[in-house]
DNA sequence: TCTAACTTGTGAATCAATTCACAAGCTCCC
DNA sequence: GGGAGCTTGTGAATTGATTCACAAGTTAGA
């Protein structure tokens, strides 16, 4: 199969997030320019998005809603439940633990670790959290297919180097810092300062009248 | 000014963290190849990038450290000071309140907004939480340059609508919906499941051998 | 002063993503 | 059955981003 642009693959996730509100409230039917007016694209996009998978709809008539959302689901592989680690206790960790946006999608948080000796059997959000000693053994044991960071920048390369090494494919860091990993394993990053910044360059660059 | 690509920016942001880091080392001079090297990408894409901005380097020489991270400071506007508000002091909310990486690149969180009763009046990071109905007078009355969103997808639109119409030009959502706002008005967004349905889409659609 | 060894800055070339534009398919209704 | 009115799927064209490749500038050392 030809390579898919990241860019290609939020769209997916967006147009399924549409797909899952206006289902639920009942609609069978929609098209192409629907999804690109609630997404923020046209709807050419929203057609050779999904051309790469496949054709979906019917000429004419546009997308069946459930249809399309269940092939979106497979497409995004969204059809099991994924097991979750996170690695942190801190407070982005424990927010994440018990964020219900990760649920809602079929993700199931089903371990938190630290390194911190107060933090380590006490309750973080619904999860005990584990000795981050534990963390490669678990992994190697096949308990989660993905990781989610929230350490310091300083430890971070050090646990992805641990569970890459335990065979993890999947990781998504918070630590502001820039990670490496083999080519098999894929590594998203989400920098909030770095988000910050984004803005305040728009801030400082901005045309004064447009 | 030309266009600026967004992904240039945040090669920006890269570029700066790893400056003040070999800068903090007492490193005094590097090259577009070093910074490739850090950050992930090629010295063309270095280079290039600067180049939107002028030219900050010497030929044969390289990039003085602290001259390079002084002027992409100020090309990224962060010379001043930056007062953000973060609405919604559920887990998140207070996660990022306190959050470090924000106040070590100089933004300050300067009020915490809420609608719930129960929150509000209590202390979240540091700051105590205010009335979200006072929200959009103390916008117009410009004690806040940026807000951060973190609240259910559902007010999401209806909060932009207010800090937009109060004044406010620039928004970091963690609601995982779409959000429109005018185009003098930037907005990002970070969407924790949409990040994880990127990790699934690779882990499902990897070649098994490559 | 001259040469060797570097490294920048930048047009040109390539590669990638988006948009255009239209043939083809579907439904409805007369 | 046939025409009108939609909407998809997709090559072609365009727009945008990255990479190439090299002239020009700098330093060090002989």
């Amino acid at each position: 199969m030809k390579r898919i642009a990241e860019s290609t693959v939020r769209r997916l996730s967006i147009y399924l997030s549409f797909l899952e509100e206006i289902g639920a409230r009942g609609i069978l039917t929609t098209s192409s320019d629907d999804l690109a007016r609630l997404g923020g694209t046209t709807s050419a996009q929203v057609r050779k998005d999904l051309s790469f998978f496949g054709s979906f709809g019917k000429r004419g008539l546009g997308y069946s809603v459930p249809e399309l959302a269940a092939r979106l689901k497979e497409i995004l592989g969204l059809g099991t439940q994924w097991r979750v680690c996170i690695v942190g206790a801190g407070k982005i960790g424990a927010a994440l633990a018990r964020y219900a946006g990760f649920t809602a999608r079929g993700f199931l948080v089903a371990g938190v670790y630290d390194s911190d000796p107060a933090k380590i059997g006490k309750n973080s959000g619904g999860v005990t959290v584990k000795d981050i000693a534990h963390l490669e053994r678990d992994v190697a044991a096949g308990k989660y297919q993905i990781a989610v960071l929230t350490v310091p920048a300083e430890n971070a390369q050090q646990i992805v180097d641990t569970v890459v090494r335990a065979g993890l494919k999947a990781i998504l860091s918070f630590a502001p810092t820039q990670l490496t990993t083999p080519p098999d394993v894929t590594l998203r990053t989400v920098n909030m300062a770095m988000e910050l910044e984004g803005l305040t360059f728009a801030l400082t660059n901005r045309e004064p009248h447009s």
